[in-house]
DNA sequence: TGTTGTACGTA
DNA sequence: CGTACGTACAACAA
């Protein structure tokens, strides 16, 4: 077959109209009742964002517009008031989604127009007349018939029918099948037959089908006018009584072709669209899956830049080829990828894969000559050969179980990643190399072994690690290009970085647990949770699931008829609250046992849990998840040792079973006292707060004093916890309502409580409210060392979500910079513990523990407490509190 | 078997 | 109608 010319396709203008679509959308989808987890409907963008992907899919425009109306009266509305007069109130659920489609077309750079007095179908009439005088091709996209006037043969209609997939193609042929009518004769039968959508009267008796045969008949409404008298019958009375009133309508029917417009036809292109932007906002609205897949699938043919897959030259590394291979390595950062298990302090390595500048190799750790084996560890162990890892935590643990050490880390992909998105909850290398380098990283060998590109299934996995570590080099660069550009490179490099190492440290160390001592532990919570579910079944007189909270509301509501607690989605609340007050408002005892069993069973599946993480060392080994919170602490996990009990004599027992280690003398804990309330003082620079910090008073007794205007020996316990609890909660963004539930006060009495603390501080209030006020105008909040929590609710219509983003914007730069500081403590400590033999064992946000080795506890001591207050200088010192005991529990304050 | 909702421990 | 987490269990969906 001869190779033919392309044929140059003639250029396609597509034109959406956006409220209908958004309109049609959310209706097609109201059952499916779609939203987030915190509220947001998103019928309207999941279903329009699904008809855009499909259209571009499908049509592969040139050129393309989404059109909208705006809220401000229009010439029709000018010339007839009652104009659409009859449209009900836009649906609260609805109203919210529009912004997010705009901006949901922002990220896509696809362009969106509006203009004041114009409905969004006068637009695209205007569009397409201008785009037909070029020669270009229209597709229009609406729900409105109106539309069907601009058909003619380059002009074409895709109109909504039912649902969002189902679309109806209009022609000029179609057109005439559908209705008997050119499109030209359309807006004539629109003004005959009245529009009760858009409140246009129309003439009694007359509907659809004689519209359209005086329309067929006379050819348009002009003749039918002029020729009125000719119409026979009593609907030819009915015509000429309402003569006046359809050529009024006529008016309102036809759309306008001529409305002068900023933009012109040849710029509505689709720019580059922003990967980043369009993932951060399907992610807000929680859009994955098959939708996103399509969008992103569709969107890629649209892609100028998108990239084709890569050349990569992969060696698989054979014993005795190793030492020479890294020598020969050019120079440049190495981007690397293991693969291995990682958990409890240690980790498993199973293979090793380094990418370089001109070429990448596999590595076995199993294959390796003596030669190899110490080419291997000098290469990785170099400081001076820069490596780039994608979360290296787990790769450093499982190096050291073999004996060998990873320095020289210039980047660790994981962790720039949450720099630059800390909202997010995971950070696959897949998803970042998609994100940021537009580029495929599917597995070439499948993992089953079945349809492998590979007669080697070990060569395929071998290829596919190599080109993951090559993503991770090139993914190093574009993030650390990211961060640079916002001034986010110091926080990575200087703090988060090196304090993987330290967080390694920690978890291969892990802290000594009594096992004995937990296993009486757990008998005995067991016991108690036993008798508490014997006493619950005495009272009750049948058997049932304490733990359930569906039965316990049968037995509770129904059965033993107490009042009804709070309603949740499952019916009235159980927990210990509402638990505590029915105790109080009946005799049964059964709220009572029901309280002490919840208690019991917590306690004891809390040992339970230690138990079973207690290594084969006698010790717990937690993992540290230094990329998990949005606000920049550190979370703890398997088991998590940040929630273990402390504010109950019992839960404290459990604490006696964290025991200092063999070998050593003594456990230590030092935590920062009121770290955040000092660091609202310094954010905020009020005097009067930062005069009570210095005035050597208990905090809270000394805040309570200048409120109140007393003598601090003169503040009770009852102002003294009002206080405290306001100093508590303002950093949480605490409502009067809240406040007031918390105190048992009426909300008057909260309110009026907030307002005599704020004449005292009200430099507080003001930084609060700035503080808000810049994140709105930012996008983002921003903690002393510069780490950043990104809030787009801060702009939302939905009052909840907006509500809730402006807590989080307070909160934000309160707890992230405690959280810098405590890194920047653990750091310096770290730095300053080399030498000695006393290790770090745990962070639980502003307390750090640990294992003090014989003779060192003084100088331990000292040193702690001078490196946590230094960590970083605020207008009010930072107070640091020790303590030292056989156990977490002695050591404890 | 995986997901959602409730409940509860810590800072 | 107070932020940030992790874990456990029951109930439900598939």
């Amino acid at each position: 077959m001869p190779k033919s010319e392309p044929t140059p396709t003639r250029p396609c203008l597509l034109l959406l109209d956006g409220h209908s679509l958004a309109y049609r959308a959310f209706y097609a989808l109201k059952d499916a009742n779609l939203m987030t987890t915190d509220g947001q409907h998103t019928e309207a963008v999941y279903g329009f964002t699904s008809m855009l992907a499909n259209i571009l899919r499908d049509e592969q425009p040139s050129h393309v517009a989404v059109c909208f109306d705006r809220s401000e009266p229009t010439f029709r509305h000018e010339a007839f008031d009652g104009y659409k007069a009859n449209r009900s109130e836009t649906p609260e659920d609805f109203r919210g989604q529009m912004q997010l489609i705009y901006e949901l077309l922002d990220a896509l750079r696809i362009p969106r127009l509006w203009l004041a007095g114009f409905e969004a179908d006068d637009l695209i009439a205007t569009l397409a007349t201008q785009a037909a005088g070029k020669d270009m091709n229209v597709l229009i996209v609406t729900g409105d018939r109106d539309a069907l006037q601009l058909v003619n043969e380059n002009v074409t209609v895709l109109m909504t029918r039912r649902g969002i997939s189902d679309m109806t193609r209009f022609t000029p042929e179609a057109v005439i099948e559908k209705y008997g009518l050119t499109p030209a004769q359309y807006p004539d039968f629109a003004a005959l037959r009245g529009d009760p959508s858009d409140n246009l009267p129309s003439i009694p008796s007359v509907g659809e089908k004689t519209a359209t045969k005086w329309i067929a008949e006379y050819g348009s409404l002009d003749e039918l006018v002029r020729r009125a008298d000719e119409v026979k019958g009593k609907v030819g009375d009915k015509l000429r009584e309402h003569l006046g009133q359809v050529i009024h309508n006529r008016m309102l029917t036809e759309l306008k072709r001529d409305v002068t417009l900023d933009a012109d036809v040849a710029g509505l292109t689709m720019g580059q669209w922003d990967r980043e932007e369009v993932n951060k906002l399907l992610d807000s609205l929680q859009i994955r899956g098959e939708l996103r897949e399509r969008l992103f699938k569709t969107l890629g043919t649209t892609e100028p830049e998108a990239e084709a897959g890569f050349e990569l030259e992969v060696t698989v590394l054979e014993p005795g080829q190793v030492a020479g291979w890294l020598q020969a390595l050019p120079k440049g950062r190495a981007g690397l990828e293991f693969k291995g298990a990682y958990g409890s302090g240690t980790g498993r390595l199973d293979g090793i894969a380094v990418a370089s500048a001109t070429g990448a190799a596999y590595i076995d750790p199993t294959q390796l000559t003596p030669e190899d084996e110490a080419a291997l560890a000098a290469w990785l162990a170099d400081e001076s050969k820069a490596k780039a890892v994608h979360d290296s935590k787990g790769p450093l643990l499982a190096l050291w179980a073999l004996g060998l050490d990873l320095r020289g880390l210039t980047c660790d992909t994981a962790l720039a990643a949450y720099l630059a998105m800390p909202g997010q909850r995971s950070f696959p290398l897949d998803d970042l190399v998609l994100r940021y380098l537009h580029r495929e990283l599917r597995a070439e060998s499948a993992p089953n072994g079945q349809g492998s590109l590979f007669d080697d299934a070990d060569a395929g996995a071998a290829r596919d690690l190599a080109l993951r570590a090559q993503a991770v080099r090139d993914l190093a660069e574009a993030l650390e290009g990211h961060l640079s550009q916002r001034g986010g490179t110091r926080l990575v490099i200087d703090v988060e970085l090196p304090l993987v190492r330290v967080l390694a440290e920690m978890e291969r160390t892990g802290i000594a647990a009594d096992r004995q001592y937990f296993a009486a532990l757990e008998a005995e919570f067991g016991a108690a949770v036993k008798q508490a579910v014997e006493a619950a079944h005495e009272v009750v007189g049948e058997q049932f699931n304490l733990g359930s909270p569906k039965q316990l509301q049968e037995i509770l509501f129904v059965k033993l008829g107490l009042p009804k607690t709070k309603k949740i989605k499952t019916g009235y609340t159980t927990d210990a609250d509402a638990l505590a007050s029915l105790a109080l408002q009946t005799d049964n005892e059964l709220p009572t046992i029901l309280l002490r069993h919840r208690d019991q069973t917590k306690l004891r599946t809390t040992v339970e849990g230690l138990i079973k993480e207690i290594g084969d060392d006698g010790r717990i080994h937690t993992t540290f998840n230094q990329i998990i919170a949005a606000t920049g602490r550190l979370s703890s996990e398997k088991p998590n040792l940040q929630n273990i009990p402390i504010r109950t004599a019992e839960g404290r027992r459990i604490r006696k079973g964290f025991v200092v280690g063999e070998g050593y003398d003594t456990l230590l804990t030092a935590d920062y006292s009121q770290i955040e309330l000092r660091i609202m003082a310094h954010l905020s620079q009020d005097e009067s707060l930062i005069a009570a910090f210095e005035s050597g008073h208990d905090f809270h007794q000394a805040t309570a004093a200048r409120v109140f205007d007393l003598p601090p020996e003169q503040v009770d316990g009852e102002l003294r916890a009002r206080i405290k609890a306001m100093n508590y909660g303002l950093a949480y963004g605490l409502s009067d309502f809240g406040l007031s539930g918390q105190l048992n006060i009426p909300v008057a009495e909260a309110r009026a409580l907030k307002d005599e603390y704020f004449e005292e501080f009200g430099g507080v209030r003001d930084y609060l409210d700035a503080i808000v006020a810049q994140a709105r105008k930012d996008g983002y909040t921003e903690t002393i060392l510069g780490r950043r929590r990104y809030l787009p609710d801060l702009t939302s219509d939905n009052r909840q979500r907006r509500e809730m983003a402006e807590r989080m914007a307070l909160n934000a730069p309160i707890q992230g910079s405690a959280a810098d500081i405590i890194k920047v403590a653990m750091l310096n400590v770290q730095r300053a513990i080399e030498g000695m033999r006393s290790r770090m064992l745990l962070q639980v946000h502003d307390e750090l523990v640990f294992e003090v080795a014989p003779g060192e506890l003084d100088e331990l001591t000292e040193m702690v407490r001078e490196q946590m207050c230094a960590a970083y200088e605020l207008r009010v010192p930072l107070g640091v509190s020790v303590g030292v005991g056989s156990t977490w529990e002695d050591a404890g304050h």
